[in-house]
RNA sequence: CGCGGGAUGGAGCAGCUCGGUAGCUCGUCGGGCUCAUAACCCGAAGGUCGUUGGUUCAAAUCCAGCUCCCGCAACCA
C-alpha cells in the first residue's frame, strides 16, 4: 500500500488557537481524509511547540509551571480539533519524553559531524529581564518587555553551519517542485542564499525552559532543532517510542503559513542534509486570514473565535468557507459577510437545496421509492458525463494542494444538476401518469449526481455527508472512492428519506449584527489607562552630564528613499551643521519640520541607518497610540544652546 | 538603483507561458418556474484590461519607461 505523510506545523501555545490555526489544520485534514479514501496508508501529524522564553514568562505571570501552562493550552487545541473533526493520527508535544531524547541525539550527531560548533552570540541584553533581543525585536531601541534600556552583550552559544548546504538548497528551491507556490523561491534565494547563508544560533543560556544540551547543560536547544525535528521524531527517528520512520519518511506535504516559510524552506532542508536524510516532497505555503482587511490581532479584538462560529453555523460550514476562500499562497480576507454569503449561496442555496428538492420530489411522486421503469433522454448524457469526470479533476487539485479549485470542480456539478431540474421539469412529469418512467429516470440521475458530489465532498465536510447519504438512500458500498467516477451505482429501486435541512439559510443582516455584538463584547475592556513606562535605572548627575543636549534648527528634511520610517534632516547646530536620521516619517511630512527648532542629542555616537550616516538623535515623545511627537524648542533659543 | 508580487465591469478573481470575439463568482435590473431552504433557471446593463510609448496586419497578453499598492529584507540613534 502506498503511504502518505502530511504535517501541520507544531503550533506555539502561548495563547488559544484561532481561525488561522484552523485553516492549516483543516486543509491538512481534508487532504489526509482524501488520501485515505484513495487507499493510501496515511500519517497525519499535528502538535505543539512548547518550549521557549515566552512560554516560560506566560507561565510565570500565571504563577504556574511552564508544563502546567502548556498542558492547559494543549487541551484547548485538542478540543478545537475534535470540534472541527480533525482526524490527526498523531499529536506530538515537544515536551514528550521521546521527542526530548531524539532532539538531544540529533544535536549530538550534528555536533559530532562538525556541523555544530561553539561560538558567541551577540545581541542586545536587558539586565533586569535577563533577556536577549535582536535589534529588530527592540521597541524604540529599548527592551520590548519592560521598556528599559538594553546593552550590547554576548553570550556563549552553539551554532549550526548552514553554508555547506547553500548550493543544494538553492537548487531545491529553484529547480524542484518543493516550494508551493514557487513564486517566492526567487525572493528566498536572493534575500538569504545569495548574500551568504549565516550560521544559525541553535542554543541559548538565557532561559531554562527547553531541552538541555547533554554535554553542556547550561545550554538549552533553541527553537530550530527542537521544533523542526518534530516531523521526524514523531515517526520514531532516534527514539524507540515509534517505529514507522522508514515507512513514512520523507514527508509528502508540510503545510505552513507564510510567516514560517523561510524556516521550512531553508533551515529544515539544511538540517536534513546534515543528517543525511531524504528531503520532503512538498512545502505548501498559504497566506494569512485577514479580518475585514486587517491582520488579526488580539489587541484589535478581531481574533475570530472558531468555537463561536462553529456553534452558530456548524463545523462543516466553517471548514467549507475557509477551504473555498483561501488560495494557495495568497492572503484571503475573512469577514462575517463574506462567510455568510458563501455559506448561503454555495451550501444552502446550491448543494443543500439540490438535495432537498430532489429528495422531496422522490418522496412526493413515488412515496420515496423509485419504480423500475425508466425512460432516458439525450439530455441525461451531458449531466452524466460531467458527473463521472469530477473525480479525476478533484484528484488532480488535491495532489496540487489546491483545495479551492477542487471545490470549484465539485460545485460545477451542483450547478449543472440544479439546471438539469429546470430543463427536465420533473414537477410537470409528476402530474402526468404516462410520464412516470421518465420522471423516475430524472430523479435517479439527480440522486446519482448527489451521490458523486457527496463522496467527493466527504473529505471537506465529514460530518454532513453521512446525513446526505441517509437522505438519498445510499449504503456504505455505494459511496466509495472507487465508485465516484461510475454511474448506475444506487439500486434501481432506491428509497429516499426526507431529513433535516443540511445547511440552513442564514439571515445576513441579523447575523452580522449579532456577530458584531459578540465581537464588541469580546473586545478588551475599554481603553486601558495609559501607564507610563517604568522608570529607567537610577543614574548619577555625572551620568547625566555625559549627555549633551543642544538646540538645533531644521534646515531641510527629506524622506529616506526605500525606507518606511526614516527622515533625513539637515540641522543647524550652531557648530557647522550636521545630518541626523530620524524614524518619524510616518508622523511628519518633511516640509512640516523645516524651520522648526528641535532638541538634539549632540554627542551620540554616529551610526548608519539604511546606509545613511546619522550624527545624533532628536528628542521626541512616545504617545500611547504608538505615534511619535517631536519635542520642538522655543524659536527664540539660539542654535547650539545647551540644555540641562 | 536591495529582492519579489500585483494593478482587468460595483466587489473579489481567471485569462498573460503559446498575441487574434474579455471570462467566472457575488451584487444590480428584467423575465421564467413553482419541486425546493423567498431557494432554482434564463436574459440584460456595466470594463479606456493602472499610465505612456514601442514591436506587430493584430497587444489584457510581448518589450521599455512611469505611477500606485502589497509582501520580504533593511530600519525607528
Amino acid at each position: 500500500m502506498k503511504k502518505f505523510y502530511i504535517t501541520t506545523p507544531i503550533y506555539y501555545p502561548s495563547g488559544n488557537p484561532h481561525i488561522g490555526h484552523c485553516y492549516t489544520t483543516t486543509a491538512c485534514d481534508t487532504i489526509a481524509r482524501y488520501k485515505r479514501m484513495q487507499g493510501y496508508d496515511v500519517m497525519f501529524l499535528t502538535g505543539t511547540d512548547e518550549h521557549g522564553l515566552k512560554i516560560e514568562q506566560k507561565a510565570a505571570e500565571a504563577g504556574i509551571t511552564p508544563k502546567e501552562y502548556v498542558d492547559h493550552v494543549v487541551e484547548v487545541f485538542k478540543k478545537l480539533w475534535s470540534y472541527m473533526n480533525i482526524s490527526y493520527d498523531r499529536y506530538i508535544r515537544t515536551t514528550d519524553d521521546y521527542h526530548v531524547e531524539s532532539v538531544q541525539k540529533i544535536f549530538n550527531t550534528l555536533y559530532d559531524k562538525g556541523y555544530i560548533y561553539k561560538g558567541k552570540y551577540t545581541g542586545k541584553y536587558c539586565t533586569p529581564c535577563e533577556s536577549f533581543w535582536t535589534s529588530s525585536q527592540l521597541k524604540d531601541g529599548k527592551c520590548p518587555e519592560c521598556g528599559r534600556d538594553v546593552i550590547d552583550a554576548e553570550e556563549e552559544a552553539y551554532f549550526f553551519k548552514m553554508s555547506p548546504f547553500a548550493d543544494r538548497i538553492e537548487d531545491l528551491l529553484l529547480n524542484t517542485d518543493y516550494l508551493r507556490p514557487k513564486t517566492r523561491a526567487t525572493e528566498l534565494v536572493n534575500n538569504f542564499i545569495k548574500p551568504g547563508l549565516e550560521d544559525l544560533c541553535v542554543s541559548r543560556t538565557s532561559f531554562k525552559w527547553g531541552i538541555p544540551v547533554t554535554f553542556d547543560t547550561k545550554h538549552v536547544v533553541y527553537v530550530w532543532i527542537d521544533a523542526l525535528s518534530n516531523y521526524i521524531t514523531a515517526l520514531g527517528y532516534a527514539n524507540q517510542h515509534y517505529e514507522d520512520f522508514s515507512k513514512f519518511w520523507p514527508a509528502d506535504v508540510h503545510m505552513v503559513a507564510k510567516d514560517i516559510m523561510r524556516f521550512h524552506a531553508i533551515i529544515w532542508p539544511a538540517m536534513l542534509m546534515a543528517l543525511e536524510l531524504p528531503l520532503p516532497e512538498h512545502l505548501a505555503v498559504h497566506g494569512w486570514i485577514t479580518f475585514n482587511g486587517e491582520k488579526m490581532s488580539k489587541s484589535l479584538g478581531n481574533v475570530v473565535d472558531p468555537f463561536i462560529l462553529g456553534e452558530r453555523y456548524g463545523a462543516d460550514a466553517i471548514r467549507y468557507h475557509i477551504l473555498r476562500e483561501m488560495a494557495l499562497g495568497a492572503d484571503s480576507d475573512f469577514s462575517n459577510e463574506i462567510m455568510i454569503n458563501r455559506i448561503n449561496s454555495d451550501l444552502a442555496n446550491g448543494f443543500g437545496n439540490l438535495v432537498s428538492r430532489t429528495v422531496a420530489m422522490a418522496d412526493k411522486y413515488f412515496s420515496g421509492t423509485l419504480p423500475a421503469e425508466r425512460e432516458n433522454a439525450p439530455i441525461d448524457e451531458e449531466l452524466k458525463t460531467l458527473a463521472v469526470s469530477r473525480r479525476e479533476k478533484v484528484d488532480h487539485y488535491v495532489d496540487e494542494t489546491q483545495l479551492k479549485n477542487a471545490l470549484i470542480e465539485i460545485f460545477t456539478l451542483v450547478d449543472r444538476a440544479n439546471k438539469y431540474i429546470d430543463e427536465t421539469e420533473p414537477w410537470k412529469l409528476g402530474k402526468d401518469d404516462t410520464k412516470k418512467a421518465r420522471l423516475a429516470s430524472v430523479l435517479y440521475n439527480l440522486l446519482e449526481s448527489i451521490r458523486i458530489i457527496s463522496v467527493l465532498l466527504y473529505s471537506f465536510m465529514p460530518s454532513t455527508m453521512p446525513e446526505v447519504w441517509a437522505q438519498i438512500g445510499a449504503e456504505p458500498e455505494h459511496v466509495t472512492y472507487e465508485k465516484a467516477n461510475c454511474w448506475n451505482i444506487l439500486p434501481e429501486n432506491v428509497t429516499v428519506h426526507k431529513g433535516k435541512i443540511l445547511f440552513p439559510r442564514i439571515d445576513v443582516e441579523k447575523e452580522i449584527e449579532e456577530l458584531n455584538a459578540i465581537i464588541l463584547r469580546n473586545q478588551p475592556k475599554e481603553e486601558p489607562e495609559y501607564t507610563p513606562e517604568p522608570l529607567a535605572e537610577e543614574i548619577s548627575i555625572d551620568d547625566f552630564g555625559k549627555v549633551d543636549l543642544r538646540v538645533a534648527k531644521v534646515i531641510s528634511a527629506e524622506k529616506v528613499k526605500k525606507s518606511k520610517k526614516l527622515l533625513c534632516l539637515q540641522l543647524d547646530d550652531g557648530m557647522g551643521g550636521r545630518q541626523v536620521v530620524s524614524g518619524i516619517a510616518q508622523f511628519y511630512r518633511p516640509e512640516e519640520l523645516v524651520g522648526k527648532k528641535v532638541i538634539l542629542v549632540a554627542n551620540l555616537k554616529p551610526a548608519k541607518l539604511c546606509g545613511i550616516e546619522s550624527n545624533g538623535m532628536i528628542c521626541a515623545a512616545d504617545l500611547p497610540d504608538g505615534s511619535i511627537k517631536v519635542q520642538f524648542a522655543d524659536d527664540s533659543y539660539p542654535c547650539g544652546a545647551k540644555l540641562r
